[in-house]
RNA sequence: GGAGAGGUAGCGAAGAGGCUAAACGCGGCUGACUGUAAAUCAGCUCCUUCGGGUUCGGCGGUUCGAAUCUGCCCCUCUCCA
């Protein structure tokens, strides 16, 4: 099976241009693509996880990656697919954000074979008076607006600022293609719009095809996006999402979205998980056992993946002290009220929720149910590390120092 | 620049001088049932030293008492230019 097929089968491809040609490129390595990576975070998220993984297989069916980190367009903020706008960051900010980047897809993608841009390059010094003769006129305002991604922000208020996101993503892709020959665009289907701006930009300025293709959102059964928590996204950065937090994330995914995760994330052979479809219903959770062990292994490594399997498995049937269970660091000098240790390891946000999880009987330390909210820990105990389970699926060694 | 409508907890949305720490829905947390799933059911969901304390865009004012009335300021939307 080619890679264009591969892709297919595995429900990535969303929407293409040009299927005859796009499919010919990147089966033949032909293609120099580009993905463009806004530095909103110090780290790339789940989100972004996919992007990364499609440039992987690319890359190794022989086509070129370029990773466009935008420094620039970071300065402004996509609209697509929000109905905020964003926040505005600073030069710092982004500078770091793109060096953290560029770290964590080292896992990924062989630099050695890649292109490495950055918008800010060409985009800060651009003059406007002269962008705005160059490429102003290639682009129609009433066509804009039909776009989704800006009619859903005629309710709510669009600026000037964000509505110009479309016009520097095109020219970024007409830079690229003029520069280094990039043919081919991928982002997330939400970019569909931005993404035609670019092949229309550089079709009409050469007169020559370039190429786009989106990869399907991660989408739950139930229609939202997939990688977010209440506590925001799920992080590739082991100091913003643990490990092991990571793991469970999918290990607890819902039973109707293991085995699309599967295909659209994991580098298990299509066949395999083909044959996992027609496990029984009883096997879901080994599927979902696998799925999360696999993706731990894709972003922290085979060594990591096996400890945390084998601890969540500990952990699940019982033995509740585990040495790789995840810890929590505290700083206290004497005995501490067990509220404020809650607080202290973040396990609460505040007294009065850790009050409320003891009254209603949801935490237990060391395997005892703990009734009383004004129990007092013993500091020495806390030296040693405390064993806390919150909930049925939260387990944390609290220790002090 | 002019006219109008708004800004209430994580989100949506009621409340229009004391009965309001603020209805209801979503989300979130805990418990029951399960399979570390979904669905369902029950409770909880500002902080607290449990005495209280601090909230309704911001800063002042009126009042015994203000999310509610008032002055100014900031922000958003709609219509007109």
């Amino acid at each position: 099976m080619k890679i264009y097929e591969e892709l297919q089968a595995r429900g990535l491809i969303a929407q293409v241009t040009d299927e005859k040609e796009i499919k010919e490129l990147i089966n033949n390595g032909n293609a120099k693509f580009y993905i463009g990576f806004d530095p909103t975070a110090d780290s790339l998220h789940v989100g972004h996880f996919m992007a990364l993984c499609l440039m992987k297989r690319l890359q190794e069916a022989g086509n070129t990656p370029i990773v466009l980190l935008g420094g620039g367009t970071g300065y402004i903020g996509d609209p697509s697919g929000r109905s905020d706008m964003r926040q505005m960051l600073d030069k710092a900010t982004i500078e770091n954000n793109c060096e953290c980047f560029k770290k964590q897809m080292s896992r990924f993608i062989d630099f050695n074979k890649a292109i490495v841009a950055n918008n800010a390059d060409w985009l800060l010094d651009l003059n406007y008076v002269e962008f705005i003769r160059d490429i102003g006129p290639c682009f129609s305002v009433n066509n804009m607006l039909r776009a989704e991604c800006y009619k859903q922000r005629m309710e709510k208020g669009l600026s000037f600022l964000e509505f110009n996101y479309m016009l520097m993503q095109s020219y970024d892709f007409y830079y690229l293609n003029q520069k280094y020959g990039c043919n081919m665009q991928f982002g997330g289907d939400d970019q569909w719009s931005n993404m035609l701006g670019g092949t229309e930009l550089i079709r009409k300025k050469t007169g020559k095809d370039a190429y786009a293709m989106t990869i399907t959102l991660l989408l739950n059964s139930e229609g939202k996006k997939m990688g977010k928590t209440a506590n925001g996204a799920i992080w590739l950065d082991e100091r913003k999402t643990t490990p092991f937090e990571f793991f469970q994330y999918w290990r607890n995914i819902d039973d109707n979205d293991v085995i699309k995760c599967l295909k659209l994330l994991t580098f298990l052979p299509l066949e395999q998980i083909i044959e996992m479809e027609s496990w029984p219903g009883e096997r879901i959770n080994e599927m979902k056992e696998i799925l999360a062990y696999e993706l731990t292994k894709l972003v922290h490594g085979k060594t990591k993946a096996d400890e945390i399997l084998q601890s969540a498995r500990n952990l699940f049937s019982g033995k509740t002290n585990d040495e790789n269970m995840p810890k929590e660091i505290i700083h206290v000098e004497t005995d501490t009220n067990l509220l404020d240790v809650l607080v202290l390891s973040k396990l609460t946000s505040s007294k009065g929720e850790g009050r409320r999880l003891i009254e209603q009987g949801g935490l237990s330390i060391n395997d005892q149910k703990i009734i009383n909210p004004n129990l007092i820990i013993k500091l020495d105990e806390l030296n040693k590390g405390i064993n806390i389970r919150k909930g049925k699926k939260v387990f944390i060694k609290v220790i002090n120092n």
